[in-house]
DNA sequence: TGTTATTGGTTTAACGTTGAACGAAAGGCC
DNA sequence: GGCCTTTCGTTCAACGTTAAACCAATAACA
C-alpha cells in the first residue's frame, strides 16, 4: 500500500523532540509527584480513611456549614458516583451528617459531625511528619515561586478539557 | 455550633496556616493537573489503548530494545501486578512481544513490535491537538522554568516515600 | 396548566491500581 | 552439595474511580 511518501505519521526529529519536550517533561513529573504524594497520603493516613475522605473533611474543616453532594462532586472534579461512595464511607464512620433538603426534594446537605473533626485531625497529625521534611527540604519561597505556574496550567486545563 | 469552639490540639492559626500553605497548594495543583491530564489522555487516545498502554509503547519508542516487566513496573513507579496486567493487554493487541529470558528462567523479555510502533504513532497524532493547544498557552520557557523543582520535588518524593 | 428539559443522587459494570500471597528460578553462604 | 534469601512474574480481593443508565424532583415554557 503506502510506501512512505509522506510520513503524515512522524519523522526521526519529531521522536526526539518528543524525548526532551518541556511541556512533555513537566507533565510526566508531575504525574509522577502526583502518584507519590497521593501513595504517601494514603499511607500516612489512618486504617480505613482514605485521601478522598481526608479530603472532604478538609474541605469542612476550611469552609464549615453545609454543602450538597453535587458541589463536593463539582468542588474535587469527581463524579457524582465517586462522592455518592465517599460520603456514604464518611457517614458510616460517623464522620459527617446527611440529611434530606426540605426546600429541594432533590438535594442532600452534608454537614461535618463533631467526630468528624475528630478524625481530620488525628489525619492531620498523622500527615505531620511528612509534611516537616518536605517543608525542610524546601523553602515556602520555592513553593511560592512553582505555584503561579501550576495555577495557570490548571486553570487552562480545566477550561479545555 | 461544634465548629465554632475547636478542639484544644489544634489552634485556629494551624487550620488558617494549612488553608494557604504554600506547600500543601502546589501539591493540591499537581494533583489537580494530573488528574486533569490523564483523563484528557485517556479520553484522546485510540479506544483500548488506555494510557498505562501509551506509556509503556513510549518507552519503547524512545528506549528502543527490550525490557523485563519488572524494569518496566520500576520505571512508571507502578506494581509489579500493575505492569504484569498492562502488559497481557498491549500483547493480546500484538503491540509489544513477551518472550521468556533464556538466560535467566524468571525474567521475560518484552519488546515492541511494528504494529505496536504503528499503535504509538496512532496515539500520538490523536493526542497533537491538544499538545498544539497547551504549547500555544504557554511557553517552552514557562515549561523550562518550572521543570528543576518538580524534579527536584519528585527525586525528594521517590527518595522519601 | 401540562409537557418537556434539567438537575440531584444512586446504582451498576468495567477499569486500573494496590497489597499480599504464591511458586518458580537464581544467588549467597556456609 | 544443601539451605536460606532474594528476585521475578502471576494471581486474587479490595479499593476508588469513571461512564452510563436510571428515578425522583424541580424548572422552563407553551
Amino acid at each position: 500500500m503506502a510506501l512512505k511518501e509522506r510520513p503524515a505519521d512522524l519523522g526521526e526529529q519529531d521522536l526526539m523532540a518528543l524525548k526532551e519536550r518541556p511541556d512533555v517533561s513537566v507533565l510526566t513529573e508531575i504525574g509522577i509527584i502526583s502518584q507519590l504524594s497521593s501513595a504517601a497520603l494514603e499511607r500516612s493516613l489512618p486504617d480505613g480513611m482514605s485521601a478522598a475522605q481526608f479530603g472532604v473533611l478538609t474541605h469542612f474543616m476550611r469552609r464549615g456549614g453545609e454543602e450538597s453532594p453535587a458541589r463536593l462532586a463539582a468542588a474535587f472534579q469527581v463524579t457524582k458516583g465517586a462522592m455518592t461512595n465517599t460520603l456514604q464511607r464518611l457517614q458510616a464512620q460517623g464522620f459527617v451528617a446527611v440529611v434530606g433538603d426540605e426546600a429541594d426534594g432533590r438535594k442532600k446537605r452534608v454537614s461535618l459531625t463533631a467526630e468528624g473533626a475528630r478524625a481530620y485531625e488525628a489525619g492531620l497529625m498523622a500527615l505531620r511528619p511528612r509534611m516537616e521534611g518536605l517543608r525542610e527540604a524546601f523553602t515556602d519561597r520555592e513553593f511560592e515561586a512553582a505555584l503561579p505556574f501550576l495555577k495557570a496550567l490548571r486553570i487552562w486545563m480545566d477550561e479545555n478539557r
